[in-house]
DNA sequence: TGGATGCGTGAATCTCGAA
DNA sequence: TTTCGAGATTCACGCATCC
């Protein structure tokens, strides 16, 4: 708590400070219990092999570091293990921790943290709002980012700023998936050249909202692998400790100079809500994939056209197939067509506008949100 | 494929049933690489205490059931580890999983995956839009749960249906979140008491979307832990074969009755959009001996570069010769090239893409098929 | 100054069949 | 098993440029 007095382990801690090298060797060279909390972007082991173009041939800048080539999943596990148990140590025993990966990584991370004997609070979710596309169409766009939320032990009582979270969500509680958009603009740390100075930088936005909701002003919050310093960066503008530590000293160079510019804020810290009020899209297939249209079922346009729906969600005319705003086009000899105001269906002998589907599902998700 | 002559392991198979038992001694009993698609709903080890109380000091209807006990994480391990076995076993070199889990069990379930061999294609997140709220307001909404999508091999050609999902998604190509409402209302099951029939019975809606997605007609379909059977009902009015196993008597009474009502849909219905890429290949040579391009006839490039058409369709520049392709690639110092799109030909002083004459042949041959 | 247009790019396990 | 070559494939933004 920031009331409380600081107990002599805490005292020791080098704070707000980047420390450079090895983050096993250094987590155990700091006095044991001393830390309110620990956020963790390790390295993913995306095992990536050859190179990928975009449909344009322009080349994918790919994560090829060598801080992310592991051996084996064995070696990544030992790795995993070794850190994991040596930020153990370091929590106080209230502490907790924050690890974000993918599927690459986050399971075999998840399990570690389990078995060294922390207790997960929750799995967060972040959602991307710009994702970098599936390219080749082989997969479903990987469109979020896995966060594991653990306390030190079962019985930790770990801070969880209820309230703050619900206020940051239009008083709403906070759920366990946050869109929140990547980290890209002004926000992009960039070199000399004008190239990305670090290929992950995690938004403020995810560690603002990671910070208020687990840890109190005043609160030690240290980053094993800090990069270009995202975690130290929001702690000082949120009035909290940072701990720092780095084994690449371009990065640490670059966060030196962002941390030296950033101003501990005033009072009211507001979330950066990029509320766009806009209605939320609905794709046509929910309607069938939520059984509201059944597939094989028609459509009759007002001029009495009809068209089969697919269970993709796409409709066949006798003679046109695609979406219902692309048929609707094609029947009509129109350059283009709302298909939404355009097909009706049949319930109990009348001719009912598939727009109230949609506008059924809307509410529910108002209702819900 | 639904045209492809069944297997000899696969015509052994059990089909549209659901079999009494232990599911890993029945996958056992089953023919080896028999299987296109496995989706397995396994028991969460929630490790609940105590019970709980909503503020309005209702009881909340927790899972306790004797089937979700387990004494310890190696226990929990040791049992996900036989079945994921018995699961790779049974699948078709090309097959695939879906594991269904929170974050009680699924990183377990994802790290025993990959150590089985299984590669990860995709962690699919299932954002719920109707959540139970977190009445003790000691946590996040806990709004979501994670499937894994994996298939039997890394060099496994895993079923895809691109187009089909981006045409539920009206045309963007599908995302690793899914945002879906559980399943309530007159889809959820009922007992003779009017109580529901199974603790965490999944929408069909979910089903939908893995099962158009990673499975075509007539595929094998198989539930180790069936329960109340919306694998098995999805996946019959989808055209496709199930394969139920589940212990509980009372679970395989419901889904039997369920099952029976269930009709397949019709064939038109149950087709789908389609990628170029399963579309017959036409080789450009034809365009030259079906007349519809002269040899010796000029293409040009968007960018106005040229290329003479020769009788054997190959092209030549004034610095390259080859297919349209390796032209093309050449001549914009590109990785590579897709001549279709690439190429135009002039018709009465317009500029029109060769694509324009493959089309015309594959409507042609879909006509004289 | 403002709107339209175009370009660049982001933690990516990203083709496939024939020879 | 490896090699070769045809040819399929992208969404949301920020920012710069150009009328």
């Amino acid at each position: 708590m920031a009331t409380k007095t600081r107990d002599a382990a805490a005292e020791k801690l080098p704070l707000d400070q980047i420390l450079a090298g090895d983050c096993i060797d250094i987590m155990n060279s700091l006095p044991e219990g001393s830390v309110d909390l620990i956020f963790a972007d390790p390295p993913y082991n995306l095992q990536l092999k050859g190179s990928l173009h975009r449909p344009d041939n322009s080349a994918v800048d790919a994560v090829t570091d060598h801080w992310d080539q592991f051996a084996s999943f064995a070696a990544y596990d030992s790795f995993t293990r070794a850190w994991l148990k040596a930020a153990r140590r370091l929590l106080k025993p209230d502490g907790a921790i924050w690890v974000i990966g993918s599927y690459h990584n986050i399971f075999r991370v998840g399990a570690a943290l389990q078995d060294a004997g922390y207790w997960v609070l929750n799995d967060v979710i972040w959602r991307k709002s710009n994702p970098m596309p599936n390219f080749k169409g082989k997969r479903l766009t990987n469109a979020h980012e896995t966060m594991i939320w653990a306390s030190k032990a079962e019985t930790s009582k770990y801070t969880f700023n209820y309230e703050a979270l619900k206020a940051l969500n239009e008083g709403i509680q906070m759920r366990s998936d946050w869109v929140l958009p990547i980290c890209t603009g002004h926000e992009r740390l960039k070199d000399a050249n004008g190239d990305k100075a670090h290929p992950t930088q995690k938004p403020e936005s995810l560690l603002h909202r990671v910070i208020v909701g687990s840890t109190n002003p005043g609160d030690v919050v240290l980053d094993p692998f800090f990069g270009t310093g995202t975690t130290g960066a929001v702690s000082k503008m949120l009035g909290r400790h940072f701990i720092g530590i780095e084994r690449e000293e371009s990065y640490r160079k670059v966060a030196t100079a962002r941390l030296d510019k950033v101003r501990k804020l005033d009072a009211s810290a507001l979330e950066t809500s990029t509320s766009k009020r806009s209605e939320p899209r609905v794709p046509f297939g929910q309607l069938v994939e939520r059984g509201m249209l059944r597939p094989g079922e028609m459509l009759v346009s007002p001029r009495g056209k009809a068209a089969k729906v697919r269970v993709d969600g796409s409709l066949v005319s006798a003679e046109h197939r695609g979406s219902i705003h692309q048929v609707g086009a094609l029947l009509e000899g129109a350059p283009s067509c709302n298909g939404w105001t355009y097909w009706q269906f049949k319930r109990d002998g009348q001719l009912i506008p598939i727009d109230i589907l949609r506008q059924q599902i809307r509410t529910e998700m108002a209702r819900d949100a």
